[in-house]
DNA sequence: ATCATATGGTTTATATATAAACCATTAGTT
DNA sequence: AACTAATGGTTTATATATAAACCATATGAT
């Protein structure tokens, strides 16, 4: 049974989750979408994607990946091969994935 | 009332959290942190910590980015600076973040 | 101006992520 | 080998994030 969760974040997950919420939001008007379009495409409500642009720090990760790769912000860096490089460089880095990723072919949206 | 939500995430999404999850699995094992000491800093048990490391999609984003942060993975770039660069350098890009993180000098964890 | 659409902010019921407590297995040490 | 610490994987109760339904304000078009 979780005791009552009172999270405090450091100051510097604060900023770096405003700063992807500000961009997911500027990329969202940059390709004249509405809040209501990128949540449907997401499969989420809009209040949800309003929080995410907020950089509301207790959302799904894998949410907000998902809005982010819609709107077409990419992670981890601007540039968009740079998770693909990490992951395909070297054998070494692969086995820093867990393996139920990486030989996984299951229900997976596939569509983007 | 939410109706029942069976998540589907695209590939990238999923590939991006193994990433980072292994990312912090790595840095964590490298600076000899065992996963109760870093369950502990960031306030959350042993099992979430886990399930970050494993990549799951499943997980607040704050709690992620935390857990990140202890171990020394940055976000959005190897760069430790990159973050900061992009809030600090222009007004414009500022006027990205919300008010209500830009003026907040609250109940802050700033010890890191 | 009017009208439509978009956004921001509630409230409420419920699905679900979480902490805690286990046990099993694996690594690491002497 | 034995002993310890660390990890992986359960299960269960509960705190809470979410979807849906509102309403109000703002934005945009004609």
């Amino acid at each position: 049974m979780p005791k009552s969760i009172i999270r405090t974040y450091s100051r510097y997950s604060q900023t770096a989750s405003a700063l992807l919420g500000g961009l997911i939001r500027a990329a969202r008007k940059k390709r004249k979408l509405t809040a209501q379009e990128v949540a449907d495409r997401a499969g989420i409500s809009r209040g949800l994607l309003q929080r995410i642009e907020k950089g509301n720090l207790k959302c799904e990760i894998g949410v907000v990946f998902e809005v982010a790769t819609i709107v077409g912000v990419k992670l981890f860096d601007a540039d968009q091969s740079t998770l693909t490089k990490h992951l395909s460089r070297t054998e070494e880095q692969l086995e820093l994935l867990p393996k139920s990723v990486r030989n996984k072919t299951k229900s997976v949206r596939d569509d983007f």
